[in-house]
DNA sequence: GGTGGGTATGTTTACGTAAACATTCGGCTA
DNA sequence: TAGCCGAATGTTTACGTAAACATACCCACC
C-alpha cells in the first residue's frame, strides 16, 4: 500500500530500506540460507511497501537459462493449435515457467527466423509443430541444447521427441472405413493451399488406400484460404455441382466437413445416401450438430500437456543421451451418421 | 553448416574466432557504428559457422526492458480470446517484440500472481482482459510503469487505455431489438458460473432494458461449465421444457446460441416462431449455419491489433502524461433469422 | 612534416541477481 | 579462559551485452 513505487526498484533499494545487504534481501526473497526472523520481517515489509518486483532477466542471465517454454505454432486461426497451446499453458501453471510463442503462418522461413528469436531467450524447452523443418531450423535447435518436442505428427524422423499421431495412418483409416461402406467415387476438400503438411500426409494416406482398393478420387479441391465452415460449405456446393460428382467427400478437417453438413442441411441433400462425409479432428462442437459427423478423434490438448510435461522433465526416459523418442497418442475413428 | 556449435556461445567466442574484440562483434551484429567490410565479413562468417545466437537476456538486462508484450487472458478455451491473442501476435510480427502470455481462468487471484510474474520480465507493455482487477493488480501495473491496455470492455475506469466496446450497451441493444419484435417473455442462458464479468454486464444491460419495457425474464440458466455448443444445446432443451417457457432466449455468446439452433433443428422447433434466439460475438462460423443467428458483432481481432499498436507506440496521443483513454470500437447488431 | 579530423577498433563499465567465499559474534566445550 | 563452531550477515564476482569513453591510424591540408 502506498510507497514510492519507483519504476526500477532493485534489491539494493530494498536492502537500503531494510538496513541490510543486497545479498540478505536475495536470501529472504528466495527463502534460502539463514536469516533471522527479525531481518526477514524487515525485508519482507520493505519489499511489500515499496512494491518490489524481482527482475527475472537478471536471474535468467545469471542462470544462463530463462524459465520459459517457447512454443511455435503454424497459426492461431485454427482452434486445433490453440488447444495445443492451451495444453502447454495449463500444464505450465504453477511450474514457474511461462510460455512464449510465435506463429509461422505455415512458412518455413518464418519458422526459421522465429525459432532463432525464441532461442535467443534461452528457454528451457521448445515445442515445434510437426516434423518438417528446414535444416537451419533443426541445426539451430540442436545447437542450442534446449529440449525439443515436436507435436502433432510422428511420421518422420524427430529431432528428439515427437508426440502425436500418424497422419498417414489416419488418412488410410478414414479411407478404409469409407470403402467398407461401399463408396467408390471420392472427393477431397482441403484448405491452406497445401501448406498444411499434416493434411497433405493424411491425403497421401487416404489416396493410397483408395488406389489400392481400385476406387478413385474424382475431384480434389484445395483452396488457398484458411479452413472454416464457410469455406467447407462453399466448396461442398462447388464439388457437388460438378458433372460427375463424388459419392463421398473427405475433408482435411472438421471445420470444412461441418460446413459440408450445413450445405446439405440447407439444400435438403440426404446424408449419407446422396453424399457421405468424413472429417478429421473430432472437435467438441460436432456433438452439437444435428447430424453426427464421422471423423477421427485426435488428442490436441493432451499433446500440449505431454509436451510440457516432457519439457518440465517429468517425462525423462532412462537413456537421456540418445533421447530420440516417439510418443504415439494414436487416434480413433468415430463413426457418426455421415458415412 | 558444421561448426562446433557449443550450447553457450557468446560474442567473446565469435570475437576470438574472428580476431577482433567483443565490442566489434556487437557492432557488426547490430549493424551500428563503423566497421570495415573486411572485419564485418570475418565476424559474420565466424558467427554463422559457429552458429551464434544472441542472448536477449543480456541485452534486455542492459536495456532495463525486454522486447516482450505480456498478454493476460481469461482462458484459451474460448476462441474469442485466441482471436485477441492472434491480433496482438500478428501485429507484433516484424516489430522485434514477442508475446508472452498467461491464463487466469477467470480468477482474480490468479490474475494478480500472473501479472506479477509477467511484469518480472520487464515487458514493453501488457494487455489485460476487461476493466475489473484487484487493487494489487492495478497497483503493480501502475508501479511498473509499463504501458497497459485493457481490452474487451469500456464500461468502467481504465488504468490507462481501454479498447473495446460497451458490454452494457450491447446487452441493452439486443434487448431493444428483441422487444421491437414483440417478444415479452425472455430466457437467458449463460456459462462460466457468472465469472465472465463481461457477460454479467451484458446481462445487466439486457435486464434493465427488459424491465424498463415492462417485459420479463422468466428464467435464467447459468451453468458452471465453460461455454460450448453442447452446453447451449442442452440448456436450451432444459429451458424449453420448463413449464412456462420463454418466447425468446438471450445467450451469453454465440457458441451457446448455436447450440440452441442445433437443438431446434433437431427437434423441429420453428425459429423464430416457436422460440426466438439471440447471441453475442458474431463468430465467423455462424454464417455457415442453416439458420442465421441474430447476434452482436464485436471486433476481437481488431482489439488485439489496436492494443498491440498502442503498445508499440504507434498510437501515441499528444497528452502522454494523463494518458487515460477509451477507444470504443463499437458493436453492430446483426439481424439474422432467429429474431 | 606537423596538425586536425575522420574512421576503425579497443577498454571499461553497468545492468540485477545469486553462488562462492569472507567476516562477525555469541555461546559452549575442554 | 582459550579455542572453536555455527548461525547470521556481508563482500566479491560473473552472467552477456552495449553505451561511453579511449586509442590508433590514415589521409588531407597548410
Amino acid at each position: 500500500m502506498g510507497g514510492k513505487t519507483d519504476l526500477r526498484l532493485t534489491m539494493d533499494d530494498i536492502a537500503a530500506a531494510a538496513g541490510v545487504s543486497q545479498m540478505t534481501v536475495s536470501r529472504v526473497m528466495r527463502g534460502t540460507g539463514q536469516t533471522s526472523d527479525e531481518v526477514r520481517k524487515r525485508v519482507e515489509s520493505a519489499a511489500r511497501s515499496l512494491g518490489y518486483v524481482p527482475n527475472r532477466l537478471a536471474t535468467a542471465l545469471r542462470d544462463e537459462t530463462a524459465p520459459l517454454i517457447a512454443v511455435v505454432l503454424p497459426t492461431l486461426g485454427n482452434r486445433v493449435f490453440s488447444e495445443v497451446l492451451n495444453g502447454v499453458s495449463s500444464t505450465l501453471t504453477d511450474s514457474g515457467l511461462q510460455p512464449v510463442f510465435g506463429v509461422t503462418e505455415y512458412s518455413a522461413e518464418h519458422e526459421e527466423e522465429l525459432v532463432r528469436d525464441l532461442l535467443s531467450w534461452r528457454p528451457r524447452g521448445i515445442v515445434l509443430p510437426g516434423l518438417e523443418h528446414s535444416d537451419a531450423t533443426r541445426a539451430a535447435v540442436r545447437a542450442s541444447g534446449v529440449r525439443v518436442v515436436e507435436v502433432m505428427d510422428i511420421d518422420g524422423d524427430p529431432i528428439s521427441v515427437a508426440i502425436g499421431l500418424s497422419q498417414i495412418a489416419a488418412g488410410r483409416s478414414t479411407a478404409l472405413h469409407m470403402l467398407s461402406k461401399g463408396y467408390r467415387r471420392f472427393g477431397y476438400i482441403g484448405s491452406q493451399g497445401g501448406r498444411d503438411l499434416r493434411a497433405v500426409k493424411r491425403l497421401d494416406g487416404f489416396r493410397s488406400a483408395i488406389r489400392e482398393a481400385g476406387a478413385q478420387i474424382v475431384s480434389e479441391r484445395i483452396v488457398a484460404e484458411p479452413s472454416s465452415m464457410t469455406v467447407g460449405r462453399n466448396e461442398t456446393a462447388n464439388l457437388l455441382s460438378e458433372r460427375n460428382a463424388p459419392e463421398a467427400i473427405y475433408y482435411s478437417n472438421d471445420d470444412l466437413a461441418a460446413g459440408g453438413i450445413m450445405h446439405c442441411l440447407s439444400e435438403g441433400i440426404a446424408i449419407p445416401t446422396q453424399v457421405a462425409l468424413a472429417g478429421f479432428n473430432g472437435l467438441a462442437f460436432l456433438e452439437a450438430l444435428p447430424v453426427r459427423l464421422t471423423t477421427v478423434e485426435t488428442l490436441r490438448l493432451q499433446m500440449g500437456v505431454e509436451a510440457a510435461l516432457h519439457l518440465l522433465g517429468h517425462r525423462d526416459d532412462p537413456d537421456e543421451i540418445s533421447n530420440k523418442k516417439v510418443v504415439d497418442l494414436g487416434f480413433r475413428l468415430i463413426e457418426g451418421e455421415t458415412c
